[in-house]
RNA sequence: GGCGGAGUAGCCAAGUGGUAAGGCAAUGGUUUGCAAAACCGUCAUUCGAGGGUUCGAUUCCCUCCUCCGCCUCCA
């Protein structure tokens, strides 16, 4: 599989530097609520990153950690009335059931940074021993950047320095790049007073770690100096990723990533997503719209992860007509193939296209578009072409993982006894041929949300669409 | 202001130096008591605007316009 990589601009081909696994971590979320659709646009587009590879008979190691204290974690806790742990461990739970819903695999290994503290302690203090970190008079300890020289490359700093340089240098005379200079950014935060209860001992006094510190050290831990891939939303370049390059190349030596991979954010309605503009959803503003989290997955993946992705709910529809088309299309190619063959066909048949997209730069549009196309291209397929048609399929649909079960189209709303009743005496009308009666209850049933799709046999009672 | 990304049909969105995937919506037909569903079709001479290079550009270069992100916490 070929893939962008951020910090040289270039593709590469992924191949696990110990030969054998792939390695990789992606900057978890920080439990203080609910994450919204674009958190998870970055989770779930790594999570079709790693199925790839996996279908492509690649093992990974995946790592994901869960930023369980930070000034928000720790302001919102105390707002609840609650202790750090007890606040995080509820917000933490609330997301694994969301990730659940995606379709997303848990992370082979997820680590908190409240279980990591000796470690990131330990990190720090060889910072200072190597001359790349100082303590200030608080107790606060900083990163000196000025005695990294490789700071920046990852986000092109030094442009953005020299103009920063320039616009400083018209206001004052001082050097910039002094020691204990405003660039610097904290490793370990001293103890404040709104801090209540959660702070640690250190060589430098009471106090919590620094947030970008916190991924170095766990990084450093399950992953050693050097790994094969790191990855987060774009906004985390800078400075996050930035400076967790520099700690950990400071602190370890070690070549730290090899590859940077970094997802474009979401829009929504055209803009940004924010609370203020009420257009920030979690899954379950989606679900109380009719939504199921599949058609969420089907939205998130229809961009390529370069790319702004704009949302709306008009798309999410769209998701679920596509959805159900896919299921068609499946189950149309299963009854081509003949009864007593086997899906053993190891290659992709007509949907070679598709697979060759997500292998390119994971191309998750582009594959489901070939997807569609495979699909039309297998209408004339003989029993066993079929056969491997639909292994194909299969596993093109574990790599995106996308699932396909009858509730997942139809969200599994119980049918009221009401409801079918209704239908049913519809049904008797209509074989009566009481067309009028008929139409005035398929009316009721309109009324009350259910639309009834009539078949030769029968009929089928689906929610109406939103 | 600096840096980075993006502007492709009503909407979402791939792609390419050689003449525009796919999905949704819409629409025509078949079917239907009528609808819906289903099935079969149709649906961008054009890729933000203007120049340039080229036999040929949407794809490369330049200028301009617009949008988004980062520069402070952020997926």
């Amino acid at each position: 599989m070929r893939l962008f990589d951020t910090l040289t601009r270039t593709e590469h081909d992924l191949r696990p530097i110990d030969g054998s696994t792939y390695r990789f971590y992606c900057c978890g979320p920080t439990v203080y609520g609910p994450a919204h659709i674009g958190n998870f646009r970055t989770f779930v587009l790594q999570d079709v990153f790693r199925r790839t590879l996996e279908t492509g008979g690649t093992r990974t190691l995946h790592v994901r950690n869960i930023t369980d204290v930070d000034d928000k974690t720790i302001r919102d806790s105390q707002a609840a009335g609650q202790s750090l742990n007890q606040f995080t461990t509820g917000w933490t739970k609330k997301f694994h059931t969301d990730c659940e819903k995606l379709g997303l695999l848990p992370p082979h290994i997820e680590p908190g940074a409240v279980d990591h503290i000796p470690q990131q302690i330990a990190m720090i203090a060889k910072l200072i021993e190597k001359g790349n970190a100082y303590a200030s008079d608080d107790g606060s300890v900083y990163f000196k950047i000025s005695s990294f020289p490789g700071y920046g490359r990852l986000s092109r700093l030094d442009e953005r320095e020299l103009h920063l340089g320039k616009t400083q240098n018209a206001r004052s005379s001082s050097d910039e790049y002094e020691k204990g200079s405003l660039s610097d950014f904290v490793l370990w935060k001293s103890r404040k007073p709104e801090d209540g209860e959660n702070f640690w001992p250190s060589p430098w006094g009471e106090g919590r770690p620094g947030w970008h510190l916190e991924c170095s050290a766990m990084i450093q831990e399950y992953l050693g100096d050097s790994f094969d891939l790191h990855s987060g939303g774009v906004d985390l370049v800078f400075p996050h990723h930035e400076n967790e390059i520099a700690q950990s190349q400071c602190a370890c030596g070690g070549h730290f990533a090899a590859n940077w991979f970094h997802i474009a954010h979401l829009l929504v309605d055209g803009g940004k997503m924010s609370k203020s503009l009420g257009n920030l959803y979690t899954l379950e503003d989606l679900a109380a719209r009719g939504h199921t989290a599949m058609e969420a997955r089907y939205v998130l993946i229809g961009a390529h992860y370069h790319k702004p992705l704009n949302f709306t709910l008009d798309s999410l529809s769209g998701a679920r007509e596509a959805l159900a088309k896919l299921a068609k299309g499946a189950r149309q190619l299963a009854a081509r193939i003949d009864a007593d063959t086997r899906l053993t066909s190891a290659g992709f048949g007509p949907f070679q296209a598709a697979w060759d997209s997500l292998n390119h730069d994971l191309n998750t549009p582009g594959a489901l578009g070939g997807i569609f196309t495979g699909l039309r291209e297998s209408a004339n397929l003989t029993g066993t072409e079929a056969a491997a048609a639909l292994a194909g399929f299969n596993r093109l649909l574990r790599a995106l993982g996308l699932t396909l079960p009858e509730e997942v189209l139809h969200p599994s709303s119980e049918i009221p006894q009401a409801v079918q009743a209704l239908a049913d005496s519809r049904w008797q009308a209509r074989l009566a041929k009481n067309w009028a009666e008929s139409d005035t209850l398929r009316a009721q049933l309109a009324e009350q949300g259910w639309l009834v799709k009539d078949g030769k046999d029968g009929y089928t009672l689906e929610p109406a669409g939103s």
